[in-house]
DNA sequence: GTTATTGCAAAATCTTTGCAGGGTG
DNA sequence: CACCCTGCAAAGATTTTGCAATAAC
């Protein structure tokens, strides 16, 4: 377990998180955490528990489903749903509030920001009534990779 | 099956498109897009599966899956994944390019519209050199009802 | 007549659940 | 030492697949 500013920070909102819901603090729990603040860029649950499997905090798919709910209700990670039947995660913290496009070829992602979502976001509240807690964009296509190979194809 | 205009029209591209492809126009497929285009707001599989099983073509659920993957293609439907394990669909023939609140209480889905996600898409375009070819922009939080709800409980 | 498509059931995939045993508080 | 959490395996839920029978062309 590498030290990093990041990770202490979320371990310790992650430790507030299960104290004030009166949760346990179990090995486990930390272990999912770390393993995901140690890695970069998006993840699946599988992927997760094989990278878990050969470490110290080895555990079953289950725990990983169980701590993944709970990081997203303390909002240190987020889900996504980019068209398959598998929902994707990345971590969140202090992660200003990027969007996405993801390329319909290749898969890959890839982020942006754009403070102009906010104004849409205002815009819809006053013509709908709702209240909005977050959001998600994304833009699908081809990544610049795909589209010059569908233009050498053409 | 009732005549209205809409669906003349997403027949009509809907058999163009089969015999593009080469396809078959089975009853199947027909029936499906029929009943689709019969009803309003947003379905999935199973429910639509459950609404043909009573009709005259009522058929198996692997064709009901085939034959959304067959109006995906051609543009005549749309996928959308709210957060659920199971994928939500909406018929897209003619209907401007909307996008979607969506109550995390109770799951109501309302829809609208904002020109400024096409300004946020050529920024997008500009900074990551993407081909976009469609997009997703979802708000989630709580509809008028459920917002008046939890203030009553507070 | 050929061959794509259907329907069925079985399989595959992802996620949740029940329960016994173990670890946290 | 009470009881929450884990691990396992089984069950659920959704989607895909294999194959024989059927229907489109």
């Amino acid at each position: 377990m590498k030290y990093n500013k990041e990770k202490d920070s979320v371990m310790h909102i992650f430790t507030s998180y299960l104290e004030r819901k009166g949760y346990r603090k179990t090995h486990e729990r930390f272990a999912v955490l770390d393993e995901i603040y140690s890695v970069n860029g998006h993840f699946d649950v599988e992927s997760l528990y094989e990278m878990m499997k050969t470490k110290k905090y080895a555990i079953s798919i289950a725990t990983v489903y169980n701590t993944i709910e709970l990081l997203l209700e303390c909002k240190l990670i987020k889900r996504h749903q980019f068209g398959e039947n598998t929902s994707r995660y990345e971590k969140s913290f202090e992660c200003s509030n990027h969007d996405h496009l993801i390329c319909t070829a290749c898969g890959e992602v890839v982020e942006f920001w754009n403070p102009l979502v906010e104004e849409i976001q205002k815009a819809a509240i006053v013509s709908t009534q709702f209240e909005v807690n977050y959001h998600v964009l994304y833009f699908y296509g081809l990544c610049p990779k795909c589209k010059s190979k569908k233009a050498d194809n053409a």
